[in-house]
Formats: structure tokens, C-alpha cells, sequence
DNA sequence: AACATTACAACTGTTAACAATACACACCAA
DNA sequence: TTGGTGTGTATTGTTAACAGTTGTAATGTT
């Protein structure tokens, strides 16, 4: 029976499709902050037309990967400082209720899951991308929102995600030593999810998130607002 | 100079536009739970084409008040029991940010339009319709998510707000009392935003958004999932 | 009963043409 | 110079008709 999470992201509809591949094509670079995506154009070159297109837009706008000028076309999104501290303060409003709710609801596959990214995580050292790393801090993070069983809080999460990522890799550019941390950080996250003590758990997972929220505004020098 | 709140509501785009109607009919029971939206028939209604009302229905969507079938349609959502819940614990994980920064950066305009709402709500007993009961409640709030300076946390206020919306309806059905709640409540709310006591403050809005909670849970005779 | 087939209804995607908008730029007046 | 006014143009926003796809349910077969 193929029931894993593995095989969802089979895209429903084309503009989701569009989505990932505007979304892979702005975190690997190829399309850099501040780039103009004019409509046309880009429908050309995707091969679809208009209507798609600007459905894929609002939905990357809304996980602030994009944005949109009326009248005037669409940017890929320029994070600034307040864009980091937002996305954070929320995320530090967000996760601990999702930890909460998780420690209700996790399924042993979930925590075996779980377990498995940690276990790749305490490989770090030996060959890794900075994508492959982010991706598993993401995942982790990921599978304990949808432990969580929450419907509109797992949406947010999606939300925020995208802009996650891109401050991932921008941190591990100026901080190679979070791979130190990594393991560690994410083992004791775990611990607490499998334990009962639900004061200590949100504890843990807001130092677990302050600690990413330093690193990540320390490698940040102040740009300016987004275009 | 007009730089006011209240004209701002001007809708930019076609889309935008269908969702203000459609929520305004929603809101107002002309369009019931469960009641299914054809796009060609609604487009004909409106008197617009298909392409802005499929943008107005994600948008629905995401606000919770419409629910889409992928090739089979669009209905009106039927809250359910999980539905109140889901919304009241992500609210309790979001209102306290929003009251924590409201507090560093609320304007004295607005302290004066919290003012307002509050002076209006110690008039309630009097003629006083659940619609416009309803809606000084969520502006109070609304004005609070405004002064958190926090452009993701008023997003998801402004996904969240249309269900609330629903469920104060459905609750000052059942609850008649609230009209002597509401302004003790909300002036409490008001003192501790213009106090200094961070934990205090965020204490209050917890307090308070579980006895809203409390009263709209007990009205809400468990329905079933959504359409 | 279990499964493949079929028909249908509705949504999904495409296209091309037209309308509306916002910025830029030139122009003019003070 | 400064500030307002008008016009132009590129680009998005909107429409409508058509073609393609999907999921459902009825039908038929084993």
C-alpha cells in the first residue's frame, strides 16, 4: 500500500506545478531578489499561458517568495531584516503550540521519522550540501506540524516555509558551525516531543528557535525593504 | 487629507471585490452552509467572467468560508466543532504576539479609536444588532493586529477573522449575555495595551480569547466535516 | 459481489483580443 | 528650480469561447 508522505507532493493542477518550479528555480539562485518575472515571458518559456501563471503568482506572494506591484509585475522577493524578524517572531508564536499538539498526537511512524532525519543530521561533516541540510531542518520542522494535526496552523506553516529556506541558506553560508548543532538541537527536540512534560517542550522549542533566529539575523546585514 | 482607516476598504481589483460580496452574503446567511457555487452561474450572477471569481474563491478558501473540490466544485464551508477549535487555539498562539508588539508600537489614533469601539460596546443592551455587535469586536482586534506592525501576523488575522466572524454570530445566538461581557472585556484589554506589563497583557488576551472560546464551543452542537 | 467500461457534468487550461492602469516623460506655469 | 498637468506606452487585468481533463455514478461483465 503506497500511503507515505514521500510520494504526496504529486502536484494537483498546473499551477502548482509552476509553483515548485518557480520556487526550486528562486532557491537555487537562478532567480535572483529583486528579478522582474514579466507574464508573458515567463508563460513562454514554461510553456503555459497567462491564467496559470498569475494563479502561481498570488500563491508564491502569499509564501513571500514573490512579490506583486498592480499594474506593474512581479518580483522575486528581497528579504530585508524585518522580513527575518517577522518571520520568526511568528514562527516563535506558531511552533509552540504545534509542539503541543504533537506531543498528542504523533504517530510512532511520525517519531520514527523523526528519527531517521536526526540520525542523517549527525552525519554532518562529511560531504553535505547546504540544500540537502536545510531541507532536513525543514522536514524535521515539518513532520512536527503535521504531527500536530492542525489544519490552519499547518497552512502558515507552508506560508512560511519558502522564506525559512531561503534564510537557512543564507545563514549557512556565514555559519558552517550550525552543523555542530544541527544534531544536537534537533535529538533534544525530539526527546522532549516523545516526553510528557509539555511546559518544558515549548521551552525547548523556543530556545531551539531563538537560537536559529540569532544565527540567522547575525548573517544579515541590515538590506533594504523588498521591491 | 484623507488617510483614514476607514476608507481604505476600497477594493483594488476585480477579485477583491467578488470577496467582499461574497463574504457580505455569507456572512448574512443569503448563501447557507453546504450550499454549492457554480462558477458559470455565480460568474453570470455577478455579472463578471470566470477568471476573477476562481481568484475570489481561493481566496475564500483560504479564509475558510468556501470549500473547493478539485473538478467538482465549490460550496459554502460548514464549520465544524474542529473547525472552533482549530481557529481559537491558533488564535490564543497569535493575538498574545499581536499584543506583545501592539504594545511597543500602538499610536495614539489608534489608542483612540480602541477608545471608541470600547465607548460604543458600554452602550450595548440598547437597540443593538448581533451584526454590529459582531463587528466591533473584530475591529477592536483588528485595530490591535494593525498595531503589531507585523505584516504575516495581520495576514493570518485576516484569514482567520471571517470565521470568527461566523462564530460570534452563531455564539450571540445562544449567549445573549455577551453584550455585558464585551465591554468590560474589551476595555480590560484596552488598560493593559496602554500599561507596560508585557506578561500581564499577554495573560489578559489569553484570558480572554478562552472565554470567548468557552461561550462559542458551548453553542456549537458538534456538526459534522465540511462539504 | 468485484471489477472494468461508459457517459456525463463540471471544472481546468488555453488562447486571443480588448480594457484599464500606472509610471515616465515632456511640457508648461510660477 | 519647482510643481503641476497631460500624454504615451508598456504591462497587467479582464473577458469569452473553445478544448482538455477529472471524478462520479450508472452500466455492464465476470
Amino acid at each position: 500500500m503506497i500511503s507515505d508522505t514521500r510520494v504526496l507532493p504529486i502536484n494537483r493542477g498546473l499551477a502548482s506545478e509552476i509553483v515548485t518550479r518557480l520556487t526550486t528555480a528562486i532557491l537555487s539562485g537562478q532567480l535572483g531578489p529583486g528579478e522582474r518575472l514579466r507574464e508573458e515571458e515567463l508563460a513562454d518559456a514554461l510553456g503555459v499561458s497567462r491564467g496559470p501563471l498569475r494563479e502561481a503568482f498570488t500563491q508564491l506572494e502569499r509564501q513571500g517568495l514573490v512579490v506583486l506591484h498592480r499594474n506593474r509585475g512581479a518580483y522575486v522577493a528581497r528579504l530585508s531584516c524585518e522580513d527575518v524578524d517577522e518571520v520568526y517572531s511568528l514562527r516563535l508564536a506558531l511552533e509552540p503550540l504545534a509542539m503541543q499538539r504533537a506531543m498528542q498526537f504523533v504517530t510512532t511512524d511520525q517519531l520514527a521519522e523523526l528519527q531517521v532525519i536526526v540520525d542523517r543530521m549527525a552525519t554532518y561533516g562529511t560531504g553535505m550540501t547546504e540544500q540537502e541540510a536545510a531541507q532536513d531542518d525543514l522536514m524535521f520542522h515539518d513532520v512536527i506540524y503535521q504531527a500536530s494535526k492542525h489544519q490552519r496552523l499547518y497552512e502558515c506553516w507552508t506560508n512560511l516555509r519558502p522564506q525559512i529556506h531561503i534564510m537557512l541558506l543564507t545563514r549557512n553560508v556565514a555559519n558552517p558551525d550550525f552543523r555542530y548543532y544541527a544534531p544536537r538541537g534537533h535529538t533534544e527536540l525530539l526527546d522532549v516531543l516523545k516526553s510528557k512534560d509539555e511546559a518544558h517542550a515549548i521551552a525547548v522549542v523556543q530556545e531551539h528557535l531563538r537560537i536559529a533566529y540569532d544565527r540567522v539575523l547575525s548573517s544579515y546585514p541590515s538590506q533594504k525593504t523588498r521591491d
